[in-house]
DNA sequence: CGTAAATACTTTCCTGGGAAACAATCAACA
DNA sequence: TGTTGATTGTTTCCCAGGAAAGTATTTACG
């Protein structure tokens, strides 16, 4: 049945062509590569990619206003209004609304958020390449720490620990 | 005006914690950028990505059945359909039902079709994180090729060249 | 103070992409 | 040959995510 569908793949030596020298395109593979594995991993019914990324740098920077989570995680404000509601809703993240500002929203983990972040934790490294067995650990540090270069992120964050 | 949009970063060193090592993180934001490059760059109202990509291909392997396509590209069968419909629309690529199996469909570059694509051919290289000089010229070939084994293409496509 | 501009978020609307149901064709076999 | 099941693509419906307009609050300035 599974084995039927890639049949096709019999004769099937698609020349790619320059796709595989671009960037943009291994980008794309290797993103709805590691969407399946998360829901495959997760089973979520009810925490998305996003909204994971967001319960983590909320427990990192509580109190963090929304605008400025929505830029770090390159999410569109509207966006992220709906999804910091749904947390909301979940009585995942609490919205606090400053004296001092009274436009602006921060942000908290209720004690729900943060059982529910460190029971899901772990297995966020179940999605790792290494622990999959697809590179070896050399070569996942040196594609993430190349991944951060193009991108602009600190290309390693052991430097600047200071908590 | 731009300017101003981003200066709420002033005091904003947003910790990410974990996420600065999670694979699916990187990646997402790498391609979100890279979707805004590719905008950026060829500033197309008329071809977005998968339609270059399908385009690509579609020249490199002429005839090639929708499904294989589809298959190769990491594009829905259901996406792709519509994706041809438009590009047939546009009479850049030709649909052609063969003879032997009417439930099929291959695809052919027009004229039309080869020439858009010759003309945006080059512009694919200014995408290319060594010309936009995020990356050395060692680093892009390394983390193309890293990409590539995590995604399981073949690590370096020279070895079977047979055109 | 009072009005205008800027900021922070929200709402509404629209589009792209996915799942599931569908249609057409082909293969297998009695 | 006729019927069943598999394969190939398409259509319909739905949802996430983006753009643009809207709301509320704050700041600038006369």
């Amino acid at each position: 049945m599974q084995l039927a569908m890639i049949r096709q793949d019999d004769q099937a030596t698609v020349e790619l062509g320059e796709l595989n020298d671009l960037l943009g395109f291994l980008i794309r593979i290797a993103q709805v590569q590691t969407f399946d594995q998360f829901f495959a991993a997760f089973d979520m019914q009810d925490l998305r990619p996003g909204e994971v990324s967001s319960l983590l740098v909320i427990g990192h920077n509580p109190c963090i206003r929304q605008g400025l989570l929505a830029q770090a995680l390159r999410i569109k404000p509207a966006q992220m209004s709906k999804l910091i509601r749904s947390l909301d809703k979940r009585r995942l993240v609490e919205r606090i609304i400053p004296e001092d500002d009274r436009r602006s929203v921060e942000l908290r983990l209720t004690r729900e958020g943060e059982s529910v972040l460190e029971h899901y934790r772990p297995m966020l490294n179940a999605l790792d390449p290494v622990q999959r067995g697809n590179l070896s650990e050399d070569e996942g540090r040196l594609l993430k720490s190349l991944l951060r270069k193009l991108v602009g992120l600190g290309p390693d964050q052991e430097a600047r620990k200071q908590d």
